[in-house]
DNA sequence: GCGAGATATCGATGGTTGTCGATGGTTGTC
DNA sequence: GACAACCATCGACAACCATCGATATCTCGC
């Protein structure tokens, strides 16, 4: 936010922020980001919120086509996890913070 | 990003990313926040894209009302300039980066 | 007061989004 | 194979949004 940014790097980022300008979705990211082993379980999810099953899922699928959220199936169940370099790229918009590795992180 | 967001904080928050959510307001938050002395006249501003003037101003009216701009009249013209806390509550969600004073700042 | 320039507001329109119920695919158990 | 559990997809609907042209509002200089 210190330089203008071109239309292709605004093109770029807006998606993301976008997957994430919503309170459910917005939830959904830190109960994953904050869940042992950086990954949560759909069922857990499901139950945080007062919302449909097709719903959570749908704002799952927001998230992981945005690239903020990664998928992987281990028998009946899926999990999702951060990615760390999707919200980097965002938080690299405020500063730079947790443009390193992980997916948020204080300032040293 | 490390701790689950509350139901009310994630509505707090989300609006501000919704109005960021976007190309345009992204490039016109990163235009005021670039432009000398931190604010920037609508005029340069209708100027940088090629959309219609009432669509820009539609733009800046939502970043406004989001609390991301600050809007000041001097004589004809209308100054458009970053408002610090807003950007930094964006901000701490990425790892606290701009939490401080400025709007966006690197680390240390 | 009047014309000109800078912004904001209004109304319309086409596209997108959040939510749901119903349904379908996949996996594990009996 | 049959059944149950988990998750995704589909179709529908209401709400919202980005954009435009037209118009109103405000300020300045004459």
């Amino acid at each position: 936010m210190t330089t203008p940014l071109s239309r292709e790097a605004a093109e770029g980022i807006a998606p993301l922020l976008k997957a994430l300008a919503d309170p459910v979705r917005l939830r959904l990211m830190s109960l994953v980001a904050a869940h042992e082993g950086a990954e949560a379980c759909v069922c857990d999810l499901n139950d945080a919120f007062d919302l449909s099953q097709p719903t959570i899922s749908h704002h799952l699928k927001v998230l992981h086509e945005a690239g903020l959220l990664e998928r992987s199936k281990r028998g009946t169940w899926v999990y999702y996890r951060v990615s760390p370099g999707a919200v980097a790229a965002v938080a690299n918009l405020f500063g730079g913070a947790g443009a390193e590795s992980k997916a948020a992180g204080a300032c040293g």
